[in-house]
DNA sequence: ATGGTTGCCTCGCAA
């Protein structure tokens, strides 16, 4: 069996000892990182490495930046997201471990409407939708993990009416989500979880982590190889309720092997 | 109604 994981952990250096703890506790086999904030060359190496993890990292001053943590070596890492060369924004990457084609993403918010950002997300959704469907034609076990920044339907989200002004939950943004999961690519914990009201992120603001007013916007994306083994998916709530917590909480599933 | 919170590191931006 083996364990993957995703979470944006707004700012890897911020969150490094919350981090540690979770991955000595949670002991995840692959983990995708996002919103790193922090330049390629001063990703903790070291204390991952300590950690028994190997690292695959695109970094970024201030702003995105992901990273492949896995167990196994990471081969084959492609660091951008192809279709568009003028992309400088780090988020997006993908590595073969474990036997798995996995990709952290970390994908564009978009706010506010009407302007450039918008059009920058869903543009950045069409190159992922191509990138996507010719992982499949590889016909490999494929694991597209991390923050897509979209609220897939009214019942992942506590309020719909408070974000329908958002980018999170446009038409728009909603139906390229869908067509990813149109090529033939399952939600891991939409699979095997029917309740609604299930978040990955609460606001830092209002108080919204105690009043449980959050919204499923981290997900990973099964090619049909891969939600052939799947075991078992979830939400770890328990990082989330930390100290100097991130906004974000892991979100995780497992894979039979073969 | 445009509030308030966090992280970065500039005196604002992004989320």
């Amino acid at each position: 069996m083996v364990k993957l994981a995703s979470w944006n952990v707004n700012s890897i250096k911020a969150r490094l000892h919350i981090l540690r703890d979770w991955l000595e506790s949670f002991a995840p086999d692959v983990v995708m990182l996002q919103e790193l904030k922090c330049q390629t060359d001063a990703f903790p190496h070291l204390e991952i490495e300590s950690l028994g993890y190997h690292a695959a990292v695109v970094g970024q001053k201030t702003y995105n930046g992901v990273a492949l943590l896995s167990k196994q070596p990471i081969e084959d890492v492609v660091e951008r997201l192809p279709g568009d060369p003028e992309d400088e924004q780090a988020r997006y990457l993908e590595g073969t471990t474990f036997g798995l084609r996995v990709g952290a993403i970390y994908l564009p918010n978009g706010n506010p409407l009407g302007t450039e950002k918008f059009d920058y997300k869903l543009a950045w959704m069409r190159r992922l939708r191509d990138r996507a469907a010719a992982l499949l034609e590889s016909e490999q076990a494929v694991v597209l993990g991390g923050d897509y920044n979209v609220i897939p339907e009214p019942e992942d989200c506590y309020d719909p009416k408070a974000w329908e002004k958002d980018a999170l939950f446009q038409p728009e943004s909603r139906a390229a989500f869908r067509r990813l999961l149109n090529l033939g690519y399952v939600d891991a914990f939409r699979a095997l979880h029917r309740e609604p009201q299930a978040y990955t992120f609460w606001d830092y603001q209002g108080g919204a982590w105690h009043a449980d007013l959050g919204i499923r916007i981290d997900h990973l994306l099964l090619s049909p190889q891969a939600a052939d083994r799947l075991a078992a998916s979830g939400i770890d709530r328990e990082p989330r309720g930390r100290e100097k917590a991130s906004d974000h909480t892991p979100i995780w599933c497992q894979l039979e092997d073969r």
